[in-house]
DNA sequence: CAAGGAAATTAGGAACAGCTAAGTTTTGCC
DNA sequence: GGCAAAACTTAGCTGTTCCTAATTTCCTTG
């Protein structure tokens, strides 16, 4: 039944902290996906309803909470466009990471399968040329922040 | 009163429609704001009552809508975010313009003052680049697409 | 094993953002 | 000038996402 369903930011980020407030045993409970969000209990509470008519996340009361196969999938993808951003605003951009992490954050939810493509691509290739550069022995190579025009 | 307030995604789209609507005169009509951005017209004199009271436009029933000094800063300022956005995804992630303006769209609300400026930073050196391999006679500049190591 | 506290849920409410349907105002044309 | 159509607003509803306060369940520990 499920499956079609676009997820919106907010549902995004609870399967995201749930990811990664699971325990050794896969589990996570609500309290702590309350303090990684900084929300009450009943929006967590809330949140997990909705996840689990999804059919992304096994919710009961009272009990401990696990992503299926699909939330799994879907919390791998979310996490997977915040690392690209996260890296790309760092390698390329030259952003501090507190800051890198909270535009990835936001950006997540929003950003096109494209441009996180062309991202990934763009960071290996720096990556890439960097190497090459210090193998070359080049020195303050991509130094666009010095901007040589001053404006 | 006001001024202390940040809008919402929403209304900063319908500010930026307002902006983009006006006419010679610099006034703006609900019936263009709804198709522009696809809404009902309820939809639209509910974001003008608001953001009326929040300053940032002159609007009465039934009569055509002016931003106020303030209005025209804000709409400006996230116009400059979705042209600064779209400039570095045509220009250094080499995405089709189409999915460059829809991308700006999104992010413009949630992108941070330092990325937008990492951003024009880097675009700006680019270009320079770019200007400097033409003069230099250098051929496939910047083919970080063509993925030399094929993934 | 019972009590107390921690964790979680329920109930009820607010703000936001959209919709349809119905009513009002403006306009444009005969 | 008047009437119909278009533009616009109002009223009322839906769905999201968050909150606080009150209650329920669970677990720990004496």
């Amino acid at each position: 039944m499920n499956g079609t369903n676009r997820l919106s930011a907010s549902l995004e980020d609870y399967l995201e902290a749930i990811y990664h407030s699971r325990d050794d045993k896969k589990m996570a409970r609500s309290k702590q996906i309350q303090k990684r969000l900084g929300v009450s209990g009943a929006s967590v509470t809330e949140a997990c309803q909705q996840l689990r008519e999804k059919g992304l996340i096994n919710y009961a009361p009272y009990e401990a909470i696990t992503l299926t196969p699909d939330g799994e999938k879907h919390a791998q993808d979310v996490i997977f466009r915040h690392e690209t951003l996260k890296a790309f605003f760092i390698e390329v951009l030259k952003v501090d990471p507190t800051t890198a992490d909270e535009g990835a954050c936001k950006m997540e939810h929003v950003v096109s399968l494209t441009i996180v493509d062309r991202m990934i691509k763009y960071t290996k290739y720096l990556r890439l040329e960097k190497e090459e550069a210090l193998l070359a022995g080049e020195e303050s190579f991509s130094s666009f922040l010095e901007d040589p025009k001053g404006d």
